[in-house]
DNA sequence: TCGGAATTTCGGAAAATAACGATATCTTTG
DNA sequence: CAAAGATATCGTTATTTTCCGAAATTCCGA
């Protein structure tokens, strides 16, 4: 994981709620949207759209970048893409950032 | 301190890398530049910029972003301006990133 | 007070990022 | 196979960031 990728993809304020979104979900999405939520998958682009109100083109931008930084993991199920957070990379990123600063 | 600010500020190598060198400057700065070094002061904005390899113009910017977004503090002595971390802020930046992500 | 050194501020050119619509791809369903 | 829906990719324009040199400011020593 690059540090400063990292930096570049959290200096945008709808990459940071996406990232706090998919935290707790079920906190952030409509009940009607997380019908079938399964924490092994994520959340759909779709609703990752609704939420952030974006273009889907910008939104599955950010979901890329943030995914190429590791911050996320994609699971693709049909025709729908599945987004959830990378927890593991996360943790290291803390611990980066701890002993880094 | 705001979050998206200091991800902004951290999003470029050089001010990385600034942070780093603050951190512990005797592995960083030339030891003839750290003659007279004071804990409570800091680094001069001259020796960073040496060391960055950029402008003056750049390296003022540069430190001013840092300070701004509260990551350093600047004391000015005489014509000299010297730049520390600001290490509460750092603890609170950890903290901040812990509990939001 | 004058010159010079350290730093800051300002204006601008080049590069990067933001965000969109149009288009392409992939998948399911009729 | 055709149509429709979800997502990805591409090309674009607008905005932001990067980084500089020139000019301004501040401060010190002669």
């Amino acid at each position: 994981m690059e540090l400063i990728m990292v930096f570049k993809a959290l200096s945008n304020q709808t990459r940071i709620n996406i990232l706090v979104w998919l935290k707790h979900p079920h906190l952030h999405f409509p009940a009607e949207e997380l019908q079938d939520y399964d924490p092994n998958l994520g959340v759909c682009v779709s609703d990752i759209k609704a939420k952030a109100g974006l273009s889907a083109s910008t939104t599955s931008d950010y979901l890329s970048l943030l995914q190429k930084c590791g911050l996320l993991e994609a699971t693709r199920v049909g025709q729908w893409t599945y987004f959830k957070r990378n927890e593991g990379a996360i943790e290291t990123l803390n611990k980066l950032i701890k002993e880094a600063f």
